[in-house]
DNA sequence: ACTCTGCATGTTACA
DNA sequence: GTAACATGCAGAGTA
């Protein structure tokens, strides 16, 4: 399709090119978010089923959870209006936080019903942000402000949250299909009643002096409280997650009308860790499977992380410490003797923990909580029992570190030897009472499907947004299943001793490299194939902007259309070739998932349904039988994924063998003008280069040949790439001289003339080298995600490739360049002077180099010196641009995007007919 | 040569 | 920015 043809070509190029790589790189990260949140896709289903666990875990719990809001801790039924006091241990409850908020007796609660209990529409709103902030900071001053207490609405608002949970709970049941919206509007309650549960906590353990304390969870949640819903609305599936402490808690507490012994008690509310730990170690996700009528079988296995119950300093205890160990392992540990067991904290084994030395590191907190106080570095032995009632003795000690403390257990090798541990695996200590024996538990590590999930969720910290959600939500149904069944594997299963089956294995080290927030953008190598993999297809599904009209631009008796909009990403198509040689163009309907035949030229938008399918009137409605068999189907996507890995493995082929660049590539690439039919044959009938581009594609990304492959071109070569080439650099060069232009009037007007343009030729410049550059099919993928810089290191390697070729070392210095070119000890061509010639019009440049047309070479001109000077001056404005480019880099972190897409929107919609056209 | 001990240092979490 | 923590490392001790 050329302009020849009278057909327009198709680009996407223009004003709209920066704002495209913009978009591009957010793009990267939702591709990114999508494969986990694909993998994860636990977003509506634990988090909502949490809660019926929770409630039950609660329900059996044996610690007061809790809240306490002021000394007394009593609170007034809000049925009967009974005078009620939270109880702690081991009693029986006594009073319910409601989910209309207010509490009541427990009496009151059953008479009710729990599920019926009734809303209230104002606080079960929180459709509008003011409510949140509203319900928030109204929350933290009553919960904060010993002065300012208003004893019914702390709970209320944190029921609030609750109750809406509770309703999208029902929701979800009724209607699964509007999960997507609910699912953010629990997330963001959830999230809000986490940050919430931070100021219940705080305000619980601190004395009522605390206000300054409280003070700052004031000013920075009814100040940030509009942020924050901004902000959860784009992050949510580790909010949703991370927020157990929110669930509906029916809280079974004991101690009716007694006082004291609240001061041990852990608030429930601070289940929900801070607000910075958005996604705690999930062990309650685990517990997703257990619906309320099988919940109570289920409780002694429900690994609840409790805060500790007591200890110097127990409020500095972090949440990653907190024990989470289940009535069961409790029940064993103390057995039939009266002892109470008092879990104190838990550690999961680092490499040096669990390693030969013998030395555990105990976290500071909790050593100087729970062990008994030592002033000398030596310490003291320490007498700790195992599962098995084995005492062991311990040094426990510490070193002086940067004037503080480091603890540290010596001689624990044998005892760790004998519970079969390692790293990674989670060692608990606890205290029976009233010995005050100290007791070492453990858990081993799991590689379950649903600890990774604890793992990949902390990665997913603050990083999804709704796109995810309907990711998520899409494979809800598949995968939420799947994660059942796994932890239905693991349901009431206990290991030995204290080692039952650990739903939760938040191995520190793990979730540390992927989880943590200054390591959100780390993905291990297999996601970061996955992403690139992902991050390539995103290019195939570029589509022009839809509501966007182009404006043509008639270029050499080309017409190309020019779109000022970055372009949109459409859906995903699959292509087949038919034995009668004929293709097949396939889409999946976005409401039944079937996959319906389409035209080969056609580009769908992001959302398409079997509705939107004009071209198949049989198949135009949902109910439609699908045309494709079962086999035919599974095939269709096997095929599609063996592309997917050939273009992986080609990938990283390309990343470790260097490659002819520039025009080594394009000469190679001469070969390829009538021979293709390369290796990639395959059912698809994409060629190996490009999904989008299909056999016949006679474009610049086509007919390159594979790397290494093919002749060199000649000076006088005229095949379809050298001229296309040609062309390419022509319509630059009219393109600079349309910036001159442009320039000279903008001189008269300077505020109308801005870098956009500069940026725009620069891109253009850029796309053109792509193309250029890239001699390999795959290597073509404009846009390259990768870790640890490997980018970086084919950007130096195809630099070095054109260094020994005589081009622009791009690793040197510009001014170095300039120098050498100045000094004459240099064959390379200074930066200057190619900027110069860059910036001639293109009319001197045309004489200078002997060129009546671009269109129509000299033949006494050397086509290669051409090139390769139309090659140089592009390396050159891509360099000159890259300092401009950089933030395209930082912003993705360790990962950087080596390239914009350049050549999307001739790689986009490059269609058989649009050959020999420059999309530049 | 190997292990142990004490400390130093780099990384990460947290405020 | 700082504290906490995981781990490295050098020197001492021991087989």
């Amino acid at each position: 399709m050329n302009g020849d043809e009278g057909v327009h070509e198709r680009i996407v190029w223009g004003n709209g090119f920066d704002q495209m790589e913009e978009r591009l790189e957010v793009e990267i990260w939702r591709v990114r978010d999508a494969v986990r949140s694909v993998r994860v896709n636990l977003v509506p289903s634990i988090s909502l089923r949490l809660r019926a666990v929770f409630r039950s875990a609660y329900e059996q719990s044996t610690y007061c959870d809790t809240y306490h809001s002021n000394e007394s801790g009593w609170r007034d039924c809000s049925s009967c209006g009974k005078r009620l006091h939270c109880g702690c241990i081991a009693s029986k409850s006594l009073l319910e936080l409601l989910d209309n908020g207010g509490i009541g007796c427990i009496s009151c609660v059953r008479r009710s019903g729990l599920a019926s209990t009734p809303t209230d529409e104002k606080i079960n709103g929180f459709a509008t942000r003011n409510n949140v902030t509203e319900v928030r900071s109204a929350s933290v001053d009553n919960n904060m402000d010993a002065d300012n207490v208003d004893v019914g609405r702390p709970l209320q608002s944190g029921n609030a949250e609750v109750n809406e949970q509770n309703s999208l709970l029902q929701s979800q049941r009724d209607d699964k299909n509007e999960s997507v919206g609910k699912i953010k509007r629990e997330q963001i309650v959830a999230a809000v009643g986490e940050v919430g549960s931070s100021s219940f906590s705080n305000f619980n353990h601190s004395p009522i002096g605390s206000s300054h304390f409280s003070k700052r969870y004031i000013n920075k949640e009814s100040v940030g409280a509009r942020d924050l819903y901004d902000s959860l609305a784009q992050t949510c599936l580790s909010i949703t997650l991370g927020a157990p402490g929110n669930t509906n808690l029916t809280l079974d507490h004991s101690g009716t009308i007694e006082g004291g012994e609240h001061s041990r008690a852990p608030p429930s509310l601070e289940q929900g860790q801070r607000s910075r730990q958005l996604m705690p170690k999930p062990p309650k996700m685990n517990s997703g499977i257990v619906h309320d009528a099988t919940t109570k079988e289920m409780l002694p296995q429900i690994r609840v992380a409790r805060p500790p119950v007591e200890g110097r300093g127990r409020n500095q205890l972090l949440p990653r410490y907190w024990p989470r160990i289940t009535d069961q392992e409790l029940q064993q540990i103390s057995g039939d003797s009266n002892s109470t067991i008092v879990p104190l904290f838990e550690k999961v084994l680092s490499a040096s923990d669990a390693g030969r030395i013998g030395r555990l590191v105990l976290p500071k907190a909790c050593a100087e909580a729970y062990f008994p106080p030592i002033s000398q570095p030596e310490g003291l032995p320490l007498k700790i029992q195992d599962v098995k009632g084995k005492d062991w003795v311990f040094q426990f000690r510490f070193w002086p570190n940067n004037n503080s403390r480091m603890y540290v257990l010596e001689g624990v090798t044998p005892c760790i030897q004998s519970m079969q541990l390692q790293a990674g695996d989670t060692v608990t200590f606890s205290r029976l009472d009233p010995e005050g024996k100290l007791v070492m538990g453990f858990r081993k590590a799991s590689s379950c499907t649903t600890c990774s999930y604890s793992v990949l969720l902390q990665s997913m910290k603050g990083s999804t947004d709704l796109h995810i959600n309907a990711l998520s939500e899409s494979f809800h149904a598949v995968d939420g299943d799947l994660s059942w069944r796994n932890i239905d594997r693991h349901g009431g299963r206990p290991n030995e001793g204290l080692a039952l089956q650990p739903l939760l294995v938040p191995e520190k080290k793990r979730s540390r490299n992927i989880g943590s927030k200054s390591k959100r953008l780390l993905i291990d190598s297999e996601d970061a194939l996955e992403l690139k993999l992902t991050w390539e297809e995103a290019q195939d599904l570029l589509r022009p902007p839809p509501s966007a009209k182009p404006s043509i631009v008639m270029i050499e008796d080309h017409e190309f259309e020019e779109y000022e909009e970055p372009p949109v990403f459409g859906k995903k198509t699959i292509f087949t070739a038919r034995s009668s040689g004929g293709q097949d163009q396939w889409a999946q309907c976005d409401n039944c998932s079937k996959w319906r035949r389409l035209p080969v030229d056609v580009l769908l938008p992001p959302k398409w349904s079997c509705i939107d399918n004009a071209w198949d009137p049989k198949r135009c409605v949902c109910s439609a039988a699908e045309e494709l068999s079962p086999m035919d189907r599974e095939n269709l996507l096997k095929l599609d994924r063996d592309l997917k890995k050939r273009r992986i493995m080609a990938n990283q082929k390309l990343m470790h063998e260097p490659e002819p660049s520039g025009l080594d590539a394009l000469a190679t690439a001469a070969v390829l003008g009538e021979g293709r039919g390369d290796s990639g044959a395959t059912c698809v009938a994409t060629t190996t280069k490009h999904p989008r581009h299909r056999p016949g594609c006679t474009c610049i990304v086509c007919i390159q040949p594979p790397s290494g492959k093919g002749p060199k071109h000649k000076p006088t070569c005229t095949c379809t790439v050298c001229m296309t080439v040609k062309r390419r650099f022509k319509t630059l060069m009219m393109r600079k001289k349309k910036r001159q232009t442009e320039a000279e009037v903008a001189q008269r007007n300077p505020p109308g003339w801005g870098p956009k343009d500069e940026v725009e030729v620069d891109s253009a410049a850029r796309g053109a080298l792509l193309a250029l550059d890239s001699s390999d099919a795959e290597g073509r993928q404009a846009i390259v995600l990768e870790s640890g810089g490997q980018s970086n290191a084919v950007s130096i390697d195809k630099a070095s490739e054109m260094n020994k070729a005589g081009k622009i070392d791009l690793n040197c210095h510009p001014d170095r360049d300039d120098q050498d070119a100045q000094a004459g000890g240099s064959d390379r061509m200074s930066m200057m002077s190619l900027l110069q010639v860059a910036s001639l019009p293109l009319e001197t440049y045309l004489k200078q180099n002997g060129l009546t047309s671009l269109a129509a070479p000299e033949p006494q001109a050397s086509s290669t010196s051409q090139a390769q000077q139309q090659q140089q001056l592009l390396v050159v404005e891509s360099e000159e641009k890259a300092p401009d480019e950089s933030h395209l880099a930082s912003a993705g972190g360790e990962h950087e995007i080596t390239t914009p897409i350049a050549t999307g929107g001739d790689e986009g919609s490059c269609r058989p007919d649009n050959a020999q056209t420059d999309p530049v």
